[in-house]
DNA sequence: GTCTATAATCGGATAGAC
DNA sequence: GTCTATCCGATTATAGAC
């Protein structure tokens, strides 16, 4: 049989589309291999021609799922205040195909081995970055630190509750909070 | 053989004890029973006396975990910012046997069943009404809710980054901005 | 490259002796 | 109440056909 020279990467993307959304979902632990290959259309003996093990899949997916998820809420925000609010949206906390996974997978991540905390290490200075070159934005160091635990944490510690009143009210809180330094030292 | 009759709440606690230990440490999944019992002093055969399942006994190991946390830091604090200082410490990061289970846990427990996540959030609910009641505290709900997410999201973050060097600046940057908040609206 | 079938392992839970 | 031995389901990884 003969295949296109596209076909492999096309199912590769395949697979980690599959793997970043329900990583991100379920964490590593509640998805199989099985599951994954399933949501991307094919069974399980295909993987191993396109990953040597679960970790290795681990953590590509959680590098897609950021940068997805970077894309996403940079697209629909023209300012600092913007990316805050949508990050800190309700339809982040719901969303079924959007979901940061600094949020979705912290104190996972800090049960795996140093490779996975690595990848996530560099996520998470990417979406420093991101947060500090917004123009307008107050970009001392401490600000930028602060709006990603404020984010972050707001949002991990949102999914966690059951109380979806208090989740609510607290994605609200760290919203009109994040906002606020940047006030500090900016131009208006 | 005869027993003690506190013998039974005895080995009860050990396990509990291990348990807290442990799941706070590597998580719920790298744990496993024969691991829990090891660390108890006694073999697996023995579990199904004192808990009916792996989850019943993360569920009370959880509440013991944080009331174990809750305790530690109440005791060494007699200010709400001594109380932030010291979770937001490198010795709370790096302790071996003081660590919060909201901390450890935040991503965790939002992918496992929903009594879970009902256990986190009473205890995330101790631990806001711990915040509040401090007598020099300022304790409108917002000030309260954004203490609590420095402390628990800054704290997740920590412990997940390999860069420890960052690490600590966040730790300290949350620290000292938790502290502030308290100044607004209270008496000196 | 993807499939089905299977090997190998690990971990939760149970049974029965003491 | 705790032990040892065992069952059993789930899951990663491999083998070999197409």
């Amino acid at each position: 049989m003969v295949w296109k020279a596209s076909h492999k990467e096309e199912s590769r993307q395949k697979i980690l589309t599959a793997a970043a959304d329900l990583f991100t979902r379920k964490g590593f632990n509640r998805v199989g291999i099985d599951d994954v290959m399933a949501a991307a259309g094919m069974t399980r003996g295909a993987f191993y021609a396109h990953f040597s093990s679960k970790f290795e899949l681990y953590e590509e997916a959680i590098l897609k799922a950021g940068r997805a998820a970077m894309q996403h809420f940079e697209e629909n925000s023209a300012s600092s205040e913007d990316l805050i609010k949508n990050y800190l949206s309700e339809e982040h906390l719901l969303s079924d195909d959007i979901r940061c996974p600094l949020a979705c997978l912290v104190s996972d991540v800090a049960h795996d081995d140093v490779r996975v905390k690595q990848t996530y290490t560099k996520i998470f200075k990417g979406f420093l970055k991101n947060l500090q070159e917004k123009p307008e934005s107050g970009n001392e160091e401490s600000a930028v630190l602060l709006k990603a635990v404020l984010m972050i944490g707001g949002m991990a510690l949102a999914r966690s509750l059951t109380d979806k009143q208090l989740a609510k009210k607290i994605l609200k809180t760290c919203s009109e909070a994040a906002m606020v330094p940047e006030r500090e030292g900016s131009n208006y």
